[in-house]
DNA sequence: CAGTGAGCGAGCTTCCGCTTGACTT
């Protein structure tokens, strides 16, 4: 046992950083926070100052007992958490949990794992900074307040179980804005004006020149005029000018600009993101994933270096510190780059070679030389107007960092090809093949992907690495954002072509606003965003944690006691929540369609206990109302009052079958049929309302077949146990419950002593909870 | 997988930020 026991914050760190310091050390991990506010309650005690009531959370408790061990045996104890507002706290919870000593006890940081770094940080230690710690504190039960406090509003406002807080319910916010701008969204025309030029080049070969008028048209007619006067016109070069420009490297990645790139470029999800690069972190190849900071060790700019002048050569070297631009950064650590810079593909799986791939070449290029390129314009005078033709063309003189790397972008159409362009003269007179008039429209802003949320985050300086892909994750699990497609809409546009001397009007279709993998709101998202800006609109403000950020500053310079900056915004808060509790209206989100024209009676849709659903009349004494589901597409903001009463036609009998009644009903999985207390699901190709009784007994019959094949085996000795065939292989069913029969067994060959084995077997081990964390029920 | 929505009432849900496992039905 070492001397000296030094605590970070992982596991993987702690086993590098073990081999820097050698054997008079113990290095060992906390991994992350070990103590928080207790799980249940809001657990701050508002009668005495607003203390923290905290708690070791069991999946802690043995972890901490042996930390507390091994600190007492130590006769120093090193706390390395990390430089920020957490890591602070945890280096004070460490060191309250584990009853440490001041005289025992020294608080160091380092922000690369290097060998300097971490001997560097052994001879300076410090003190716990405790007004950082108050900040964080801060930081803490301002959370607690805000998601503990207007959860349970949510939950008997609108639905059970619901969620809000200072980071989800803006970016759940975010999504919901956007949609509406998309729906009030105008789109407007112009015309774009481009020609295509004959010329020869220098082997008198004929060549064209695609060319751009600058300026647009408002209409058709003015586009029109335009072409009628290029009919008789002569062109000719007035100008060639040529102009040097350069193009930087991005800086290296952090959390949220590696999530973006990984799904610009590899498609990937946040979180599978985060996941991969966890196993790359886990094996060595990566630093840590989780960071705000574009910093580099010059341990690693130097190797950088080497490795660019070994595989380019010296003049692509153009070393370079970045700066971090995001709001609230803390660089606790370095950008994410590769641990050695000359390993420029790793083994592994694909996903883990391609994520890494992509991080090695973003480091390595932000270490390189500008790439250099000739920008030509060329400007084409027209005889008979003002007006003239742009062609622009460009050479790249010097790859330099793109040898390797190029950042993609969230543009939709990038159409800007950039090309070469034929060698020309000033005064070349030039004759025109086509000129082209295309009627184009303004484009309605895109619906966020989840790295484009992120980003959107980042930038207003809400949450934090750590929490993008969770936050992400989370809003998608309470319902209040779902991930899609949608498909594109047929738009016409019209295209003028003078060629020849003659002008051809057509009209043309395109597809436009195809949508793959994007955010889009929900009507809880949407009732539940509204609810909170009619009543919270400070807490959903896109300002408010930057504000309550700068709070949290003057907390950690120790200029303000944690407890004040919390008591000023309580005192606000909490008027709001007692004001929105009194407030009597007890649902919210209603909405008022009109009247059944047959019953008169009002139409109205809300969210219900299941989602959206419409209703017919008031609850009464005398009777209910009569109530359906929305279907999927459909949304209580756009739903009109002939679609509601379509929903009303099902349930509907269609006839009999086997003396039962065949109704058709929809339900919480779709339409179905309902036969003799039996369902069957209506594929989606049939409409439910059309749906005829012998296309109903078809459906019926084809699933009594399926089940038929689905038992592969019955017992004599006892009915309740049944072999099936189930999507993920055999199974073994019992009552109600389904056991996996080990992979060393036949299913087909099992016998009734077997099954009656395995169940026995499995429910002994089945006893503690299976469910997933962080993954509701449905 | 399960096919609901009144009203009653018990008992549950919920935040953000640090970390990594144990699970795959």
């Amino acid at each position: 046992m070492g001397k000296n026991i030094v605590i970070v914050e992982s596991p993987a760190k702690a086993k590098t950083i073990e081999k820097f310091l050698g054997k008079d050390y113990h290095v060992v991990s906390s991994f992350g926070h070990i103590r928080d506010l207790k799980k249940k309650d809001i657990s701050i005690d508002f009668n005495n100052n607003y203390a923290p009531i905290y708690e070791v959370p069991t999946d802690k408790k043995k972890l901490v007992s042996e930390l507390k061990k091994k600190a007492s045996e130590a006769e120093m104890v090193w706390l390395a958490s990390d430089e920020d507002r957490e890591g602070e706290a945890i280096a004070w919870h460490l060191f309250e949990v584990l009853s440490l000593t001041e005289d025992k006890t020294k608080r160091i940081v380092f922000h690369e794992i290097t060998k300097d770094a971490i001997i560097n940080a052994i001879q300076t230690p410090r003190k716990i900074d405790k007004a950082l710690v108050d900040a964080q504190q801060a930081r803490r039960v301002l959370d607690r307040i805000v998601g503990f406090e207007l959860s349970p509003i949510l939950w008997k406002k609108i639905k059970p179980s619901l969620s809000a807080g200072r980071v989800q319910s803006v970016a759940v916010r975010l999504i919901v804005e956007r949609e509406r701008e998309i729906t009030t969204f105008k789109s407007e025309a112009n015309y774009r004006i481009t020609a295509v030029f004959i010329t020869k080049d220098t082997q008198g070969k004929t060549v064209e020149l695609q060319a751009e008028l600058p300026k647009r048209f408002k209409t058709k007619e003015e586009a029109n005029r335009f072409l009628e006067v290029c009919k008789d016109a002569q062109f000719n070069i007035e100008d060639i000018s040529k102009k040097p420009s350069k193009k930087s490297p991005a800086a290296p990645f952090t959390t949220s600009t590696l999530q973006q790139e990984a799904a610009r470029k590899l498609g990937y999800s946040v979180a599978q993101t985060m996941m991969v690069a966890q196993k790359l972190y886990e094996n060595g190849l990566i630093t840590y994933m989780r960071t705000d900071s574009v910093n580099l060790s010059a341990l690693a700019i130097n190797t950088a270096k080497a490795e660019i002048i070994h595989f380019a050569g010296e003049q692509y070297v153009k070393t370079r510190q970045y700066a971090t631009k995001s709001k609230g950064a803390q660089e606790a650590h370095e950008a994410i780059r590769p641990t050695y810079m000359n390993q420029h593909t790793i083994e592994g799986n694909r996903q883990e070679k391609f994520l890494y791939e992509l991080i090695w070449k973003r480091t390595i290029a932000s270490q390189m030389a500008d790439a250099e390129i000739e920008k030509t314009t060329v400007t084409i005078g027209i005889s008979t107007s003002e007006e003239r033709f742009i062609a622009s063309g460009e050479v790249l003189t010097f790859d330099g960092f793109l040898k390797v790397y190029m950042e993609s972008n969230d543009d939709e159409d990038t159409t800007e090809d950039t090309k070469m362009l034929p060698p020309l003269h000033v005064h070349d007179t030039l004759q025109y093949k086509k000129i082209l008039s295309t009627e184009r429209f303004t484009q309605r802003p895109p619906r966020y992907t989840e790295a484009s949320l992120v980003r959107k985050l980042e930038e207003l300086g809400i949450g934090r690495p750590s929490t993008y892909a969770p936050t992400i994750s989370t809003i998608q699990n309470r319902e209040y954002v779902e991930k899609g497609d949608k498909e594109g809409e047929k738009r016409t546009y019209n295209l003028l072509t003078l060629e020849k001397g003659t002008i051809t009007d057509i009209i043309k279709e395109e597809i436009v606003g195809t949508e793959k993998s994007k955010l889009f709101p929900t009507d809880i998202g949407s009732v539940v965003t509204d609810f909170l800006l009619a009543n919270f609109a400070s807490v959903v403000d896109y300002n408010f944690t930057a504000k309550v950020e700068k709070e949290f500053d003057i907390v950690a310079s120790g200029k303000l006691e944690w407890q004040k900056a919390i008591d000023k915004f309580y005192k606000g808060f909490h008027t709001l929540v007692e004001d929105s509790l009194q407030n009597s209206t007890k649902k919210v989100g209603e909405r008022l369609l009109g009247n059944d024209p047959t019953t008169g009676k009002p139409i109205s849709v809300k969210i219900g206990r299941y989602g959206a659903i419409a209703q017919i009349g008031l609850t009464t004494e005398e009777e209910k109302p009569q109530f359906a589901a929305l279907k999927k597409e459909q949304s209580i903001e756009t739903i009109t009052l002939e679609e509601a009463l379509e929903l009303f036609k099902l349930p509907r009998t269609v006839g009999e079958f086997e003396e039962k009644e065949v109704t058709i009903a929809v339900g919480r999985f779709g339409p179905y049929v309902k036969h003799a207390s039996a369902f069957y699901s209506i594929p989606k190709e049939i409409d439910p309302l059309k749906i005829t009784l012998s296309q109903a007994i078809d459906l019926i019959e084809k699933k009594r077949e399926d089940d038929k094949n689905k038992v592969l085996k019955t017992f004599a000795e006892d009915a309740s146990i049944q072999l099936l065939n189930g999507r993920y292989g055999a199974y073994i069913k019992q009552n109600k419950n389904n056991y996996k029969i080990p992979k060393s067994k036949k299913a087909e060959e099992l016998t009734y002593e077997d099954c009656l084995e395995i169940i026995k077997s499995e429910a002994s081990d089945g006893d503690k909870p299976k469910k997933k964390k962080g993954f509701k029920k449905k």
